[in-house]
DNA sequence: CTTGACTCCGTACCTAAGACCAGGGTTTAT
DNA sequence: ATAAACCCTGGTCTTAGGTACGGAGTCAAG
């Protein structure tokens, strides 16, 4: 009885069947050899793997990403070199989320500040801010 | 010659007609009424209504959320306080990501911080981690 | 041998927020 | 009058990461 079906291999690896036979359609997990009956035979290795992908997942790799650097640690040329430049590029990715959300945070608790949360929606600052009161220009750009 | 036509508006929303459509279907914005020849004609606060939908989005609403801040703003029973609260609860949400976002950081830099970069890819402190080592057990629930 | 759990494949569906296209009809400038 | 620019509907496509379904075949236990 060697080698996981796939139902093993989900389960252990805490993810549906779907995902796993999704995974192989991306070329994350490579396609197993089948028994005769057509089913996938697993080698414990793919519950790793699946797992390696998990974790990256949740340091906010996308699939692509995890894509890129299973390729790098399949692959024989590169090093660790090459890994870390990878690792160092998202958190840059992730700097500079943080830094548009912490922008957005000031907006929001600024205008927040500002209501004071009585009275009725007319004059509402938030929604006075919304709302705007930029006149553009008419930009027809139809001959006339 | 009253009323813009959806080009207009779009123009001046700085948004594609498309997207014009789409808020109709979507429901922010009122279906206008119509030319003998079936054209939308729009009055100019449509322009601001736009813009107002375009800046919430900025401020990371979702269009699901403007949706019900719209409908704050048009219906007759709410307040200012509404809209606070709606906006505070945003803050809330902002301030969760940017804490997962900081925590993805602390990680990843953690792990660039382990790596030398020089060297094979076997024993990349990276990879390894990712790789991991739980050892879980069987859960087929299978009767046997 | 039956039954229930499992697996196969392909395809469709989901969320978000639109973009784009085809195949028509309309408006307006010249 | 003609051509350019515009508008209509309705449908499909996109990105990401899956989930769900349907009909069929397979496997193991009682």
């Amino acid at each position: 009885m060697a080698g996981l079906t796939i139902g093993q291999v989900a389960h252990r690896s805490a993810v549906n069947v779907e995902t796993v036979r999704y995974y192989e359609r991306r070329g994350l997990i490579s396609a197993p050899p089948r028994r005769e009956s057509g089913y996938r035979q697993y080698d414990p290795q793919a519950v790793q793997r699946i797992q390696f992908i998990k974790r990256a997942q949740e340091l906010g790799f996308t699939l692509k990403e995890i894509g890129q650097l299973l390729a790098l640690a399949d692959g024989d040329g590169s090093g660790c070199g090459d890994v870390r430049d990878f690792a160092t590029k998202k958190v840059a990715d992730v700097e500079s989320k943080i830094r548009h959300l912490q922008n957005l945070k000031k907006v929001l608790t600024r205008l927040v500040r500002q209501c004071s949360g009585e009275g009725p929606l007319a004059g509402c600052p938030i929604i006075e801010s919304l709302a705007g009161d930029t006149e553009t220009e008419d930009g027809r750009r139809r001959k006339r």
